[in-house]
DNA sequence: GTCTATAAGAAGATAGAC
DNA sequence: GTCTATCTTCTTATAGAC
């Protein structure tokens, strides 16, 4: 990683922690270890930092839902593959999902300093609801909705349906970055959540 | 409203809009119709208006909670109300939270500031946690508890109930304090997902 | 309690040597 | 590209008159 790309991970790291204007260019530059007026050869301003880092941020979002939407596209392509999951698959899905978004340090890093920064303007707003509201919705129901089809999940409101699955997932996590040390009782109790939606939404046994 | 009470107050409505580190004390001032300098009369410096809003929404948070408390035991003694509850009536208590949360001033500005400072350090992480997760789960746990003993809602596991009840309230809640104009979308969200989950959990019809 | 004037210091940004 | 020195601006906070 060269010097320009240490300065935003160093930002990041910082604004998702402290929030924008708690971070002095002093405090990045020395994390990469120079000195506040050599990092006005890589940046612009403090600003440019930030920008960069959304710029960066809005390029990976955009890859990883050309990718799901790939992923998507297969699996309505052979949806056999959902007319067999079982109890124990669709949790270790959910409890994996959950573990990347809270370990994954660019994704962790860039949920944290946009609940910060949310309120801040119209646009990081946005930004905000479209990457852990909107998308994650869309998506997730585009999974359920070809269990529901597949006989596996039953119901006659598929978006009510996900947001069932998904807020219990946001609210966990808004938990776990507050308090990471309550991350084993929220992985408990997401895997109980996933099981006792599975029961809810399941097809009748008898 | 003295002029003490006021700096609380337009104070509390910057630091929800912008966070603690973008409000100058000038801005304060300005608002409230004096000079920075007046200020220093009635508080020590900045963070002394911040610590007073804290200790101030403690003060108000104990009394709320005495007094759910007091409905909480009131309403266990005569837990009949609890039996003949209308999926109707449900939606109304859903709905009428929901937009007192929103809509009360003091309550949604407070909220906003410490979604913002949430980060900031440990015990507002814990103030944050235990007003909008831990205190919300435990006062509804509570409550559909009673309508589970009186044989309105069937469950097996109530923590869980009620983590389906209340996390898509937070989640909807999340969505309108950052985009405001979403909220009739979000009242018909939450309508929908009171009349299903009264329906999940809802004592079998046949 | 409010004001004007001002001190004290912090933080962003630039100049110019190396 | 990095540094030291420095400028400028902004912000908190105080002093002292009214």
């Amino acid at each position: 990683m060269n010097t320009k790309e240490r300065i935003l991970d160093e930002a990041l790291t910082l604004f998702s922690e402290k929030g924008y204007a708690n971070v002095f260019v002093g405090d990045i530059a020395e994390r990469v270890g120079i000195k506040a007026p050599s990092l006005y050869k890589h940046y612009k301003n403090k600003q440019a930092i930030f920008d960069a880092i959304i710029e960066e941020m809005n390029s990976r979002f955009l890859k990883e839902a050309e990718s799901l939407n790939i992923k998507g596209n297969d699996a309505a392509a052979d949806a056999a593959i959902y007319k067999d999951i079982s109890e124990d698959a669709l949790v270790k899905l959910g409890l994996d999902l959950f573990r990347y978004y809270l370990h994954d340090d660019y994704t962790r890093r860039f949920r944290k300093m946009l609940t910060i920064e949310q309120f801040h303007d119209k646009e990081l707003a946005r930004t905000y609801l479209k990457q852990y509201a909107d998308d994650p919705l869309s998506y997730q129901g585009m999974l359920l909705g070809l269990m529901v089809q597949q006989g596996v999940l039953k119901t006659d409101d598929i978006p009510i349906m996900t947001l069932h699955f998904y807020a219990p997932i946001y609210f966990l996590l808004s938990i776990c970055d507050c308090e990471p040390e309550r991350e084993p009782e929220a992985l408990k109790t997401l895997e109980d959540h996933i099981r006792i939606f599975n029961k809810l939404y399941g097809r009748k046994k008898k």
